[in-house]
DNA sequence: GTGTCTACTATAATCGATTATTTATCGAAT
DNA sequence: ATTCGATAAATAATCGATTATAGTAGACAC
């Protein structure tokens, strides 16, 4: 599946600039949950002006990453137990059923696709030690897990699934600091794979919802031993 | 269900301003869907600087009514068959499962809701040539919708909720210019508001997954007839 | 006649300064 | 001491002008 080349020169804007940045500065926790985003010192830091900065920021409002209240500024969006379950019920309500979708749609391609970016997951280690490692193992595990669903042709539901992730992957940078791959994760995804390039649906649907829950059950605990209740 | 007075003084920003303008006239066809948004001649119509003009553009693109394509401009977001398509697939798998969680989480405060917007609904008339009594029905037919599934207790599939049914309610009213309302759908929304304070879960599900079908499809064949094949 | 390079025009993106609103501070009256 | 009100400081929202980019038309060469 060659990359056309998205863009020559894809030019990017000062406003996406602003927003990659802030929004990898929020999903590793560098932008605390629950932060005011103070817009005046933000444009210092970042030596920018007021209008991309809050073109920026509106597009993270957007993904939800952030929130904002009129006149009264923006905030990095809270976590909580209430988000953390309602991000995985979600996922669990989607991504099987976009699988479906994919499995019926793809073709020769799309099997390759899926056997190739497996392949390269498994083959990406994570090491505990180094932050280069781990953020190569979490492209490779989410390139895995769109290539799987890509090919339900529906891009608004890829739109929520990406704005699902990207708050899932918040809660995991900021409490699973590090761990070793699972021998079984490997095994899970390998399943997973198999089972949706030779079209057995069910099995297929079944297997991606225990690894969604089996994944996300291990984060809850922990946060909920960090957020006592409601704050 | 009274209103709580949202805010005593909501004082609105201008970028909201234009913001709910802009929607009304995408929502209702008046800037017609793939048409360019030329910010300059926007701001002179309305009267305004290009600041809050950009955010409330920027707001649309969040909510999937506008597309953004850097250093090129805005566009209205373009309809196609394969969009109501998506549309109506992805209310049918969120809507009902929202539904189920409402049952689960409303109390006898959430039941007499359901039925006061019931009522409402159905004494709500749609008169074909009347444009005021068409925007009547339809506020009236989406409170029914959102009450029915508000106790879901989940934000987020809420404000994907809510990118849904202003997607759908464009197409409606590009193509269903005036319809007068049908017996059966007022003897549906009564099945669905009465299976669901009974708590007969299956039942109230397979009976809202039928309405929206039904609502949908009529529509449906409307675009297809006006839109030949992809355009 | 056709293709390509260049200057021009339209428009998007950005900046710096100004205005409007909220939040914090202080003082006085109860 | 506490609450209310007025003022001052902080900060969000907006404006007008400037800069950068893309699209277009025209000139030139072949």
């Amino acid at each position: 599946m060659a990359q056309p080349a998205a863009h020559p020169l894809p030019k990017r804007t000062r406003a996406e600039d602003i927003e990659v940045r802030l929004r990898h500065d929020i999903l590793h926790g560098i932008l605390k949950p629950g932060e005011k985003l103070n817009l005046d010192r933000l444009r210092e830091a970042m030596g920018i002006g007021l209008s991309p900065l809050r073109e920026a920021i509106n597009r993270l409002v957007a993904s939800g990453l952030v929130e904002s209240e009129a006149m009264k500024g923006y905030t990095v969006t809270p976590i909580s137990v209430a988000n953390v379950d309602e991000v995985a019920a979600l996922r669990i309500e989607l991504e099987p059923y976009a699988l479906r979708c994919a499995m019926k749609n793809g073709g020769l391609e799309w099997e390759a696709a899926v056997m190739g970016a497996l392949h390269r997951l498994n083959h990406t280690l994570r090491v505990p030690g180094d932050p280069a490692s781990l953020a190569q193992w979490e492209a490779a595990n989410n390139a895995f897990h769109e290539t799987l669903i890509g090919r339900c042709d529906m891009p608004l539901l890829m739109k929520m699934y990406h704005q699902l992730v990207a708050l899932n992957d918040r809660y995991r940078h900021i409490y699973l600091k590090a761990t070793p791959i699972q021998r079984e994760v490997i095994d899970e995804h390998t399943a997973i794979a198999h089972a949706a390039i030779e079209r057995r649906a069910d099995e297929a649907a079944a297997l991606l919802t225990g690894h969604i829950t089996r994944s996300t059950s291990n984060l809850r605990r922990l946060i909920v031993a960090d957020l006592p209740e409601a704050p």
